[in-house]
DNA sequence: CATGGCCATCAGGATCACTTATCGCAGGTG
DNA sequence: CACCTGCGATAAGTGATCCTGATGGCCATG
């Protein structure tokens, strides 16, 4: 079970194509095809069909496990080679997108850094894989609880804030007067599935499964009655159409979490120092 | 970073020795020297000190990341070879000691299963690498909220059981009256850290640390007023020393989850039929 | 000062992992 | 129906690799 052949593996499931992944990785078509033979060999279980090219069974499970062991192992990589690198002048801040706040605003310093807005489950990955130099994560959680993130690499987890949460309704919905609603109160309701925005309740029937980061257009499909949406309450009163409503129970709160690579050095420890001045929770 | 180097890696840290780790491995002293200088190069950094043998900054780091790694990886082997396998006929079930409880022995068959009582952090590895069918653990959490497990492979959970909370004072302790407290009232309290047996509170401020998995043993340090200790009720009320009184917020349960590897089959699907009937959480 | 344990280094040989070249097979095309 | 094209499997060759065994330097011990 060598990486190379793990790599190779996930990289022929992706392309469904032998000569395609062997492009992609810089090896010919015959090395690719030696590398599923010698993984097939060595778990003794054909992991994908030929014609058309297509994980079996057990080459679904093993493409389950692949995936974040190859992510940890760039993040080992990454954190070693992290300790003999000089510390960073300019910083790079992982953010998901509703981790942009005021918060977030009023630490930035004028120059000096560059924001990349990604889903929060590809947060963790970018911070400890070496992209980002600090990530700032959200989503939602009992007090003082801290979130339940992929754990990819032991980072410094550390929070930075909590929000209250409403539930964003299109104009006109019977609950829409309400000061504050209870979930359950909306258990039979249909909510928009937006992973890459963050929230991700159990949404087992969503409505509308949205993929990008754009809080506007997540605002602007609920407001239409395409679904709910659980947002900050800020963001959430901030989006000019539909009615916030805040969430009285159960008790969760919309929280925000920095996340380092062992102790920042260099400009990203000056810039971790302003996100959690004030309140570290 | 092939994990054969990481293996020696782990082994020469392990045993403060090169020769040492080459007679465990069933190499060649000088193929163990060889491997730590490969890893060395590659990672641009020392990462052991020789005479004495002892792991630099960047080692301890690798270290930290190795563990999980290697796990992850005897993981993914055990369930895809898990996969081709027959159906177990007997089953092994890894058990925390605290998961042991009354809904355990009454869906354990009159035979045909090994029980293996393990600290709770290491049962979900045992079920992933292939040590053990099912697993069963146990840990505080919200009511109705998934334990927060160590996530070496993606197991399949399914709560199986809460339990009421209590703590265990000893005798003539001041609280011991009261009908029920809360966990401010002993925020000045010593605790017993006991991470074999579970309910691992952040413990910052221990009294004692105790390694062992035996429960009396436990009821026996907290009731002789060494450290207090939080257990389901039911263990605290059986102890037969010190004082149980009931935990009444915040709001924790004693929660029991069943871990398998996919889907179980055989024998290992009765079991993990029978300890989920009832109600399944 | 001799000795023994430990780790580093070197040289050599088996093995491995890749490339090049070729084959078999399916699907599309005239 | 013949032909071509694209894909994956297989065979053979070659350079790199990963071991072993031997040797050397270093330090602690008696």
């Amino acid at each position: 079970m060598d990486p190379h052949l793990l790599r190779t593996f996930v990289t022929v499931a992706r392309l469904s194509s032998f000569s395609g992944a062997a492009r992609e990785l810089g090896y010919t078509q015959s090395a690719v095809s030696q590398h599923i033979a010698a993984l097939e060999g060595d778990l003794r279980a054909e992991l994908l069909t030929r014609r058309p090219v297509a994980p079996t069974p057990a080459g679904v499970r093993l493409l389950e496990h692949a995936g974040p062991l190859l992510l940890r192992l760039d993040a080992a990589r990454a954190d070693v080679l992290r300790l003999a690198a000089a510390p960073p002048g300019r910083v790079t801040l992982a953010v998901s997108p509703l981790a942009v706040g005021p918060r977030l605003l009023a630490a930035l310093p004028a120059t000096g850094v560059t924001l990349r807005v990604l889903p929060p489950a590809e947060v963790p990955a970018a911070v400890a894989t070496g992209g980002c130099d600090l990530g700032l994560v959200d989503g939602p959680a009992a007090p003082s609880d801290p979130l339940r993130l992929p754990d990819v690499a032991p980072l410094t987890v550390t929070g930075v804030g909590e929000e209250e949460l409403a539930v964003l309704l299109p104009d006109g919905h019977p609950l829409a007067g309400r000061a504050a609603v209870r979930l359950d109160d909306l258990a039979d309701a249909r909510w928009i599935d937006a992973p890459g925005v963050g929230l991700p309740l159990t949404a087992a029937r969503a409505a509308v499964r949205y993929e990008g980061t754009d809080l506007l257009a997540l605002c602007a499909l609920a407001a239409a009655g395409h679904g709910l949406a659980l947002l900050p309450r800020r963001v959430a009163e901030a989006a000019g159409a539909g009615v916030a409503v805040p969430l009285s129970g159960p008790r969760l709160v919309h929280r925000t979490e920095l996340l380092s690579p062992g102790t920042p050095t260099g400009a990203a420890a000056a810039l971790a120092a302003r996100l959690t001045a004030g309140s570290p929770v």
